[in-house]
DNA sequence: CAAGGTCCAATTGTCGACAATTTGACCTTG
DNA sequence: CAAGGTCAAATTGTCGACAATTGGACCTTG
């Protein structure tokens, strides 16, 4: 059912490398707060209060207002000079432009995936595809699943870019704002099975090692989301 | 000779729509440290020890670290938790990394100034192509100015792109790494006359609305570059 | 009644101090 | 001498308090 790992492993990919995880009373609140926030239990556009989210946490106000800076470093909170940090609004507007942007950068990691990614990579999106394909199957129109699937998927591909600069800026920035989107947008998108087909010929561009080929794929798998999004904003 | 303005430029623009600048200790010194970290004044890799730097800049330490979050958001620090902030190192590797995610990101940029450029910004940036021309001629092999000033032909494009992740994401960001690895690595390119007959090239398709052409023109202009860091780098 | 001014409460920016952790020197021990 | 332990100095993480700024209620004034 939770499908979603994606926090767990970016956290664990950050410090494996290092003997002890380190966690401090910052990350912890900048975790969970990041959590609320993306899941909408925070209200988008709201403006947070530092000493009420202080006295939440029992916490200072220093040690939270180092968490809500990370945060900002996300692109999920706004700040202004003496007036304070606030959720980012979101706007069919700024979706529109996550499209385009993700258009491209995932693009290009699927370009580079191509000839970085290892057979066991390979294997493992394979896989990956073959469970959506059964929860598909034995239950469909849970978009829920669906969607986290699919950002499953493409945030595996983003990690076998080998792209470290291209990781960080999808997988550790912009995938959260993605996130954001889809459960407080909740869009249901009409596209799974041609989804799963797209994301099967990207697949096997890359295994393929035809970059050039899952790049378009890529590019026009996003695209079309994005056009289905532009289309039922035109109809209301 | 100083043609950055982009910095100024840049802030200007943050804060021209409010009433007040409102700036704040933390902004100023902020704003001063990306400088000595861009230009080398402070070494690449080494650690920052906050207890010296609020000695230095004569302010607390909660303060400081205002400051040394905002620019780890900007990719320009890095911190470990227990340990502290390190400016970035930088590599080879890191470079052609930043070339890849331009490559995509700028041609993006120049498929949508394509269709939402202004004809001020056009001629604009007609303008400052003739200006890089003067300026080529009259001093030739001046690889500083060519450089920056090529920097502020792209900052320009993206601007015009009108999709404001990607200016946040160019602009505000990635550019500040690309400035710091011009001054550190003092890159003088001997592409200068064919990166001229590129961006006329690129103005052009641009101009007549043709978004496909100027984004392929784009990508292969940043290409090319990285190509030339990535033959140099085997001959080293 | 609208426009503007004055004040006070609330919030953010800044500060200095203490607690927790790391680092390195020094010592011990096999 | 190498490996590991111990301890102290230095650094980062966290805290609470004060200063500067903002926002809004209330009042004044045309």
């Amino acid at each position: 059912m939770a499908i979603s790992f994606i926090i767990v492993d970016n956290q664990k990919l950050q410090t494996s490398n290092n003997t002890a995880p380190s966690i401090t009373r910052a990350d912890t609140v900048f975790i969970d707060l990041r959590q609320r926030i993306v899941e909408g239990n925070i209200l988008t556009g709201s403006k947070l209060s530092e000493p009420e989210l202080a006295k939440h946490y029992e916490i200072s106000r220093s040690t939270l207002r180092d968490a809500l800076s990370r945060l900002e470093g996300c692109g999920l909170l706004e700040r202004k000079a003496n007036i304070g940090y606030r959720v980012v609004t979101l706007s069919t507007e700024k979706l529109l432009e996550i499209f385009r942007v993700r258009e491209s950068l995932e693009g290009m990691a699927c370009r580079l995936a191509a000839q970085n990614i290892t057979p066991k990579q390979i294997e493992d999106l394979k896989h990956l595809l073959d469970v959506h394909n059964q929860h598909e199957s034995l239950q469909q129109g849970q978009a829920y699943i669906q969607e986290e699937g699919d950002l499953d998927f493409h945030f595996r591909i983003v990690m076998s870019s080998g792209n470290q600069l291209l990781i960080r800026l999808l997988c550790e920035e912009l995938y959260y704002l993605v996130r954001m989107y889809r459960y407080q947008f909740g869009m249901a998108s009409p596209r799974a099975k041609k989804a799963f087909s797209e994301h099967h010929h990207i697949i096997q561009a890359i295994e393929d090692q035809d970059g050039e080929l899952a790049e378009i794929l890529m590019r026009r798998h996003i695209s079309a989301s994005r056009k289905n999004v532009e289309k039922r904003m035109k109809t209301l």
